[in-house]
DNA sequence: TATCTGCCGATTGTCGACAATACACTAACA
DNA sequence: TGTTAGTGTATTGTCGACAATCGGCAGATA
């Protein structure tokens, strides 16, 4: 068993994110520390720190005095967040290029196929649950702390922000395809395709999701 | 004039800030909040807030009821700092290829020719402070705020860990060059070679001082 | 001697209260 | 009517105290 020590802070954290999954936090809500403080049955302190971690992901917006609001991003903000996604884990794969066996290859093929299962089936959560566990896979094998920090902050952060939308971008067929593309690069062992096709592959998502936003707010 | 309204946290960070370039806090030492506190007069509060910030831009580590301690990098990690701060320069640049004006690019070149000067007679810090100057040209015309973001973290990173040695890793003429290339990859306007060569300028100068830590350690 | 156990001091984690201030509202004034 | 100054309220900023717990040390034990 493993034992666990969390401090409020983590919990805190947590009941934030589950809020901003489950859409009863939305973007530009104000959290105000009083408030939740008192709902959760905890003072203040353990909340303002758990709002510091959330803002540094770029979570919350912070204005000094005035409060603390969800992030709410314009489409520009939605396309940068993912190309620089893409640059990250791009550049994380092309260094771990050499680190992937063809057994690790082979299961991110299967994984592929998995995905195209779920989308087919209606399992949202499990689908994009595996496709963080996928892109996960990649970027980790890349032994640059500072990299592989940056992009699971960008991770949390798209996760987050758009966890609604992921799973109804495209057909289970996009979504195989998609993902056999990169995986297919990895296995060729072209770095530069590799980097490119990952780029390609959060701008691509980016900017689909950039334009839902754009037409639904009109 | 400009009216700064400035919290306890600003403070107290460019404190922690200054005592790290003046050599005053070295990599390993703890920084107790309690300590700190009586120092400056002021409560453990602010002082936990402004350890939040620079936690999260990687320069003090935090080990949960242990205590917060000055970042100690070892030469892998500050290469990887640098190779990842050049992957996200090099993108900021490629990406705003077309925003530099010729006026923009001479410019760039006339700092180059000063901050050989500046490396001849011996001012290193104008020296540095003009270095910062040059990049921060660079990676500030992209539009993308989330891939600036992450460039100035890292740039503040780097700046406070490897202060001491960044005015002398490199002759005055080679300092000039390292730059010119950068200006006249971005004169090109090729894109693929503007990125190329933002990355392997901090390649170079990672390795660089990461040799320099490890012969030092000896 | 080597290892384990329990205590002690130092440091972080959390608390509730008060101070400072941004924003909205009101009222006076031109 | 539009503008400005003043006021009140809600929210964040800061405080000092107490609680929890980590790491080290001394002593017991084999």
């Amino acid at each position: 068993m493993i034992i666990s020590k969390t401090t409020y802070e983590e919990q805190v954290i947590s009941f934030i994110y589950n809020c901003l999954l489950k859409g009863e936090l939305k973007p530009g809500d104000q959290i105000k520390e009083n408030r939740l403080a008192i709902k959760l049955g905890i003072s203040r302190a353990p909340i303002r720190e758990a709002l510091r971690e959330l803002i540094s992901n770029g979570i919350i917006e912070y204005r000094p005095r005035v409060g603390n609001f969800v992030m709410n991003l314009s489409p520009k903000d939605i396309v940068d967040s993912y190309i620089t996604r893409g640059v990250l884990e791009g550049y994380a794969a092309r260094d771990a290029i050499d680190n992937f066996s063809v057994y690790g290859i082979n299961r991110l093929y299967k994984m592929t196929e998995n995905m195209e299962e779920l989308a087919s089936s209606g399992k949202h959560i499990k689908l994009i649950d595996l496709g963080d566990k996928f892109h996960e896979m990649i970027f980790s094998r890349s032994g640059n702390k500072q990299l592989v920090g940056f992009t699971k902050k960008l991770s949390i952060k798209s996760h987050l922000m758009f966890f609604k939308y992921l799973a109804m971008l495209y057909s289970p067929s996009e979504i195989g395809e998609r993902h056999k593309i990169i995986v297919d690069a990895l296995k060729s062992g072209n770095a530069e395709q590799v980097e490119a096709c990952i780029r390609n592959h959060y701008y691509e998502t980016g900017t689909k999701i950039a334009n839902l936003k754009e037409t639904e707010s009109k």
